[in-house]
DNA sequence: TTTTTACTTTGTAATCGTTACAGATTAATT
DNA sequence: AATTAATCTGTAACGATTACAAAGTAAAAA
């Protein structure tokens, strides 16, 4: 098994991606992180092992990630975009208690439409909303 | 049948929200404007009826709309919030070239997933995004 | 290796959608 | 008509994102 550096950067080798410092981190960070951070998370984190690290570079870096298809948008919440290196189709779940995002197997290509026949689909999007088991429990405790 | 304005009051008294002229107007508009509006269409195109509406009273006018399961949001863009009157479940398309959201028709109640068994769901969204017909053959033109 | 060059990073300022707030207004009740 | 609690309005503040120009750097060329 080859290193995950390694994996990485030849994955921005075949999108022809320059391989800088900065970015190899983001996509590493992207790989530790499957809870769908947002940029800030990706900001504080990162800083403290490259400090000179700048949040311009953060959205750049994820721009050009989207456009070359390594990482997706999830645009579940209303006011701060959160990135997902899981681009193979899942759904995702959102806590309206404790606003974690959660992953859920989910037959997305199985969504058809008549509506849609002379429409070319580029990509699919499920977003469920609700309370997660964990909150579930706390409040029932509470009662 | 009823006159429009007379069903959107009934309407609003029954969710004990205040009768407002702005409030009445707002809803109209969404009514009359199926197009998944945002806050400023609405906005500037109300402003030619009502010359003293602000702002701030158009995203109160939603919040308590959404609250009571009026109207729904539709996050399908990541920079600016939208607004559907129409929440009977349903899916929406974003154009990537115009820009214009369509409704269609899809089974979500028959989206399932083991995953989500001791979940509790309150709402679920599909957004596809893509090219629509209009712009395809635009597209095709030119070449 | 050194040089060159085009791309990337950085910090700051600007932008823009949204929210907070306080005083003026008004729908609904008495 | 008087009362009152809710609503509306305008402005300021906020926060995520983008624009921009100068400094730095990866990769190709010499
Ligand atoms: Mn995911
Ligand atoms: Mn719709
Ligand atoms: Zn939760
Ligand atoms: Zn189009």
């Amino acid at each position: 098994m080859k290193s995950t550096f390694e994996e990485l950067s030849n994955e921005l080798k075949k999108k022809k991606i320059r391989l800088s410092h900065q970015r190899l981190k983001v996509l590493e960070y992207l790989t530790l992180h499957l809870c769908h951070p947002t940029v800030e998370q990706i900001y504080v984190d990162l800083q403290k092992e490259v400090p000179t690290l700048s949040k311009t570079t953060i959205y750049n870096t994820l721009s050009s990630l989207i456009e070359s298809g390594l990482v997706r948008v999830i645009t579940i919440e209303d006011h701060e975009t959160r990135y997902d290196i899981r681009t193979e189709n899942h759904g995702h779940f959102k806590c309206e208690s404790c606003g974690e995002i959660y992953d859920f197997n989910v037959d997305i290509d199985s969504l058809q439409s008549v509506d849609l026949n002379n429409f070319k689909i580029n990509d699919k999007n499920v977003y469920f909303k609700g309370i997660c088991p964990r909150c579930l429990l706390s409040i029932n405790k509470i009662k």
